[in-house]
DNA sequence: CTCTTGACACCTAGGTGCGAACTT
DNA sequence: AAGTTCGCACCTAGGTGTCAAGAG
């Protein structure tokens, strides 16, 4: 497992968890009551029961459903950097089997890719900032591009990920570096993984992308099939 | 007059005049040395030689020049908030006489619109960041409705304004505050100047904005008067 | 009469999946 | 055969001036 597991009806709860017992006083105060609720977690449990696909492309693709949060337990004065990564989930290859629909390994994984972090472009804020309103990460873009230079993630299509979101809590304090593992706390959401293709495989995925997001309505018909 | 007059040619050198004599002992390091050149002054220069009008709407209408400045001299490590205002030229409400293609005056200034500051929407950052690339207040909406809550510059139509550029210092010091004055440093340019209309009275404005604004191609035409 | 408002066609800018072409 | 790339039509989202209608 990497980082605590989270599912919708539970988040609040398991999130505390995640720094939760004897562990909680090896936090800083300004992280250890930070709670994180995935927003859309409806439609990510829609997408993920068949197996969330996430396009990427050499210019960047963004996420859809797009990573959101709302986020409560902040010091309200005090300053914050939120960041994602993502994560393999497996040291896997796959490739997808049309005549069955699912998902078989093809092998051990490429060679990772370069791994990165994508900050929230409002960081640093307070965390009166942060709480009022919904955290989103609409702007980050995934890409297949090894040499990418624009500041995506970088992800190896046909490889599995788990999103994983971080919040940091900025102190002030001289030497703060010495304690760096006390001021930050992770969040991950098992409903977000996702196969990373450059082009779909399972057609529900697609059929639920067009049906959800904006941007593709161009490609949906009057078929109540819509829906699924 | 309101505040330092800088034109096109030699912006750098009247900026350094704003602060500049017996005065800069009295401002702090940090602001005392910022230089602020305006982009686009060709554009701005050819706008007020005719008359600049901008158009103020209920919900909110971008301006057009943007007001966009190159920013040196700052201390790349300060932190510093950047913002904007408007002032009226004078007490007067004007009116415009289509027979002779000026604007008349048309008797005292109605009441003062609530005055706002607009904070450039990056601030606060370090001085390095805002001098590494052109610094554009293109977000920034100008608006005749007294009961604005979007947070737009209210502006009285029919009257003449002339745009602030202000460079605030962010002092760490306690009690900073007491020492207020020495901290910022303002910016005034006169080819900024504009009439505040909620329709456009001079033809040959509603020809350059036409001529120069992308979103306004729809109104282009191959006509070679264009340019005019 | 002067000035303001709002629906509108026409743009910019950029996010979709499609499907043919390409690569391996 | 499997996977990737790219131009495309079709969207969302929102910035233009126009023009007819409305307000005072």
């Amino acid at each position: 497992m990497d980082g605590p597991v989270l599912s919708q009806s539970c988040a609040l709860s398991l999130t505390c968890c995640a720094d939760g017992g004897s562990l909680l006083s090896t936090k800083a105060p300004q992280v250890s009551g930070v709670r994180v609720q995935l927003e859309m977690h409806a439609l990510w449990q829609q997408f993920d029961q068949l197996g969330t696909e996430m396009i990427v492309t050499k210019t960047g693709r963004r996420m859809f459903p797009t990573f959101q949060v709302q986020i409560s337990g902040m010091d309200p004065t005090a300053e914050y950097v939120l960041l994602m990564d993502f994560i393999p989930v497996d040291d896997k290859r796959y490739r997808y089997a049309f005549h069955s629909s699912s998902w078989l390994v093809a092998g051990r994984a490429d060679v990772a890719a370069p791994s990165r972090m994508h900050f929230h472009p409002d960081s640093p804020a307070r965390g009166a900032q942060w709480m009022k309103q919904t955290v989103s990460f609409d702007t980050l873009k995934l890409t297949n591009n090894l040499l990418d230079d624009n500041g995506h993630m970088i992800l190896n299509s046909m490889h599995r990920y788990q999103p994983r979101f971080h919040v940091v809590y900025v102190d002030p304090a001289p030497n703060s570096h010495l304690n760096a593992y006390r001021n930050f706390s992770s969040f991950s959401f098992h409903e977000t993984r996702f196969m990373a293709v450059t082009a779909y495989q399972n057609h529900r995925i697609t059929q639920l992308k067009i049906a959800s997001n904006p941007f593709a309505k161009g490609f949906r018909t009057a078929d109540p099939q819509d829906c699924w």
